[in-house]
DNA sequence: GGCTCCTGCAA
DNA sequence: TATTGCAGGAGCC
């Protein structure tokens, strides 16, 4: 095979990458688009070429000769925006990872050395291309160095590919005049005066006929137009000092080893480690099977557990450490194993088999499990929690989780597997879930996979627990978040086990008897509306919706979507009256939504033996600090139209029995008081006072009594947006105002809040310093948003400073009173106990005879959470069911 | 079957 | 062009 080079301008094509894909991040928020765009340009190049050797050239920051000719030489030129200057030192690294040569020149361009490479290529007779965005660089080609430049139209990248002739045949000119041509037109951005009057056309004329600037000068008496000749004449020095500066320079001191630029092992280890990080999935499959070998040079003694005997050698052994870290490897309801490690350097995993079945193992580890010196480590405690209990195991002094622990150190992340934590905190590739097993259809068991294989991954669980536990808890002290971490995710954890373990039961008859009644409206609505559109269609796709009312009904189209018109509630809204139609279609959605998300959907999660839905709550998914509900999702129960409502009466307690509802009052505005220490608002929460119509009196300059309900249903809305990080042109749209009246209510707001107005900037300013917001606990999380050179993403990223130090604090409080009011009912040996979180709400389970005292206790709890300058009011109801409870 | 988009529910 | 979530259905590959 022949050699062939390729090589690269790394500015120029880091430039073309960056602004042609959008600004995207990896999960840590560092800018990957320009390094993904990068990588993926230079391997279809490599493809496509069949290129056996490569070397990229970057600008160094230092003035190079030019400058010294000429310093307004690219005086004109803007900075690359930082989110771009912040990828280069990225891409430099992937370079060396894929041991492909990097070559910087201090008083050089790129463009230089990649003429001087190219030329010694030529030189020793090997073909070359060189690829960039820049046209500058056609002057370099010749029979046997092409130039590629990629164009990007519509996503899809077309390569146009310049050798000698290419050039004349498409400028008229052979590629050495073309450094002529620049000299006499000059190049406004790299700031190359050229001559002055003389554009392309004219410069393109005069070189297609004299072939050089200096042989147009010799015969200036015949150059056509006079004006240009004239122009020359005048400015001859100009157009000679242009052209040296337009000249590539082919001779530069760099360092030639054709060897050293040899494509060999781009695909390596380090190389799948900093795509890994960098999250770029596709990239990753070029690295099909390396996931088997990737951890090997993670050297861990790996001891199988399969007889009794060696278990209780383990377990003895156990007792004799005072720290140990554990994974249990499930699938579904299946125990696979236990991994267990003590120690750095070795791992045990535990084999559950016929001969030595999961209660067996469990029962072998009880002691171990329960035992108060000996402090364990995990990942997944909730999950374990629910395992402990099949096997009647109590576990005590788990004292950190580091999946919980991850979320705690930064929250922005979306996963928090122990591949993640490994890669993280240790540097070490471990297969993902979903890379050991496959996904989807084809994923299989662990059961499937080679013993040795399965081996080697489950030790590495437990190690990695065990190894990262000392980093974490590092970062955790570091941050100042050693109370946030200990004193409440850490013991939230039992408290959300708990909510899960007990659910809430659902009379599910009553239930069936909703749907049915849904059903029927449903049904009269659905012939209706086939009634008014003339035809059948499915009127849940927003598609075929819009195509009659904007096709065939011919009604106003108010908002568009990516995909076509928008159909959504708002627009509905804004077309009543125009046809009977629409009001069928809002019913419609409506009723559909309660039936298939809510009747039929909460339907299939009651348990067949307990009649109740146990939830799960997720610690780790909210980046405010927020828990989340999922299968189902109790966290979004209607109760705002009273349709939707009724749908809270088929949530009952057990026999003997009562809700008791408590959700704090204004925990935000309360909070955001209390943090911006404003008087106004202060004094009027202690007074007890309608905030509402306290900010309506105040935004509306009206008399606190004479607040209309409109005025404060207003106002309402404006300390909605507050808390949120509100914008005039959002508020007008919520209150169906202008956008200058809704200007005006800001600013009029600020005008009496000034004290917030100083607050929220302050958050912002704070944000943008440090890279992160903080709420009242030192949560903490990173905002890289704030520093985007994009007004929509900075202006988002401000709006996150503003709203995560509220909705963060008002979830540490809310955590706070979950753990106290867990523990005072345990503590008093209630029966009763909580089971469900809205946010800003708690729901009881409470034994009848326990009603007093527990309406008394979880009033304490929530409003004495936190000591702040503002009273944490709280209300509370009981009631036979879930609807009753306001 | 897996994925994205639109839609809509809650605090 | 308001914050944080979860989920169902359509439609596409």
């Amino acid at each position: 095979m022949h050699d062939k080079v390729l090589l690269i301008d790394g500015n120029s094509i880091m430039n073309r990458a960056y602004y042609g894909l959008p600004l995207l991040s990896n999960s840590e928020g560092v800018y990957t688009n320009a390094v993904l765009g990068f990588l993926n340009i230079i391997l279809k190049a490599i493809k496509d070429e069949e290129a056996t050797h490569i070397g990229v050239a970057f600008d160094l920051k230092a003035p190079t000769f030019r400058h010294e000719k000429y310093k307004e030489y690219k005086g004109n030129r803007k900075g690359m925006p930082d989110e771009l200057r912040m990828q280069m030192p990225i891409i430099k690294d992937v370079l060396k990872a894929m041991d492909i040569s990097i070559f910087e020149m201090e008083g050089y361009e790129a463009d230089d050395v990649l003429g001087t490479l190219a030329h010694q290529c030529e030189k020793i007779g090997v073909d070359t291309t060189v690829l960039s965005g820049d046209r500058d660089l056609l002057q370099l080609a010749t029979k046997h160095i092409k130039i590629s430049i990629p164009k990007t139209k519509k996503g899809s990248t077309t390569i146009e590919n310049y050798f000698e002739a290419d050039v004349l045949e498409r400028y008229g000119v052979t590629p050495t005049e073309f450094i002529d041509l620049k000299g006499l037109m000059g190049d406004s951005s790299d700031n190359i005066p050229g001559v002055p009057g003389i554009g392309e056309k004219t410069a393109i004329k005069i070189i297609a006929t004299y072939h050089s600037i200096e042989e147009a000068y010799r015969h200036i008496d015949q150059l056509k137009p006079p004006r240009a000749a004239k122009n020359l004449e005048e400015h001859y020095d100009l157009a000679l000092l242009s052209k040296e500066l337009a000249t590539i320079c082919v001779d530069c001191d760099v360092c030639f080893d054709k060897d050293s630029l040899k494509i060999d092992n781009i695909y390596n280890e380090a190389t799948y480690k900093l795509f890994k990080q960098l999250e770029f999935k596709r990239l990753l499959e070029k690295f099909e099977g390396m996931e088997e070998d990737s951890y090997v040079e993670d050297l861990l003694t790996e001891h199988l557990i399969e007889t009794k005997e060696a278990l209780d050698q383990l377990v003895s052994q156990l007792q004799q450490v005072h720290k140990f870290a554990y994974y249990i490897l499930t699938e579904g309801m299946d125990m696979i194993g236990i991994s267990i490690a003590y120690n750095e350097n070795e791992a045990y995993f535990i084999k559950c088999q016929e001969s030595m079945d999961d209660a067996f193992c469990m029962a072998q580890l009880k002691d171990i499990f329960e035992s108060h010196d000996l402090q364990k480590m995990t990942h997944g405690l909730k999950e374990d929690l629910h395992l402990f209990n099949r096997y009647k195991i109590e576990p005590k002094s788990i004292v950190f989780d580091t999946f919980v622990g991850a979320y705690t150190v930064n929250p922005t992340r979306d996963t928090y597997g122990i591949d993640d934590i490994a890669n993280d905190y240790l540097k070490v590739m471990l297969p993902s879930q979903d890379e050991l097993l496959g996904k989807g259809k084809s994923r299989i068991s662990y059961r499937a996979i080679e013993p040795q294989q399965l081996l080697t991954y489950a030790c590495h669980l437990s190690s990695i627990i065990y190894r990262s536990y000392d980093l974490m808890h590092a970062a955790i002290e570091e941050y100042g978040m050693h109370e946030l971490f200990y004193n409440i995710e850490m013991p939230l954890i039992q408290v959300l086990y708990d909510m899960e373990y007990y659910g809430i039961k659902v009379d599910s008859v009553l239930l069936h008897d909703y749907a049915d009644k849904l059903k029927v409206m449903i049904d009269l609505l659905e012939s209706e509306i086939y009634e008014l559109a003339d035809e059948t269609f499915n009127i849940k796709s927003p598609k075929q919706l819009g195509v009659i009312l904007f096709e065939k009904l011919k009604l106003p189209v108010i908002k568009k979507t990516k995909t076509g018109y928008s159909t959504a509630a708002e627009v509905l809204e804004k077309l009543k009256g125009e046809h009977p139609i629409i009001d069928k279609i809002s019913e419609y959605r409506q009723l559909t939504k309660l039936k298939s998300t809510y009747a039929d959907g909460l339907f299939d999660y009651i348990g067949k033996e307990d009649s109740r839905i146990h939830s799960s709550f997720q610690q780790t998914i909210a980046a405010t600090g927020r828990i989340s509900s999922t299968e189902p999702n109790l966290q979004n129960i209607p109760i705002r139209m009273e349709m939707g409502r009724e749908i809270r009466k088929v949530f009952v307690p057990e026999d003997d029995y009562i809700f008791i509802d408590a959700d704090y009052s204004q925990i935000e505005l309360r909070l955001l008081a209390h943090l911006a220490e404003d008087e106004t608002l202060i004094n009027a929460f202690n007074e007890g006072q309608d905030i509402h119509r306290l900010t309506a009196s105040q935004v509306f300059h009206v008399p606190f009594d004479e607040v209309s309900s409109l005025e404060r249903s207003n106002a309402k809305a404006v300390n909605f947006g507050i808390v949120y990080g509100i914008g005039a042109f959002s508020l007008s749209q919520d209150l169906h105002i202008t956008r200058k009246e809704a200007q005006e209510y800001i600013q009029n707001y600020f005008k009496k809040y000034p004290s917030v107005k100083i607050y929220l900037d302050n958050c912002i300013r704070y944000a943008k310093n440090r890279g992160y917001s903080l709420t009242m606990l030192q949560r903490r999380r990173p905002i890289p948003e704030l520093a985007s050179s994009n007004f929509m993403q900075r202006s988002f990223g401000e709006r996150v400073a503003m709203n995560t130090p509220i909705q963060g604090s008002a979830a540490d409080v809310i955590k706070i009173a979950m753990i106290n009011v867990s523990n005072k009912l345990k503590s008093e040996n209630l029966r009763s106990r909580l089971i469900l979180q809205v946010h800003d709400e708690l729901l009881i389970e409470a034994h009848r005879d326990e009603v007093e005292l527990v309406k008394q206790y979880l009033v304490e709890e929530m409003e004495n959470a936190v000591q702040i300058s503002v009273k944490m009011k709280v209300d509370v109801n009981i009631g036979m069911t879930w609807y009753d409870t306001k």
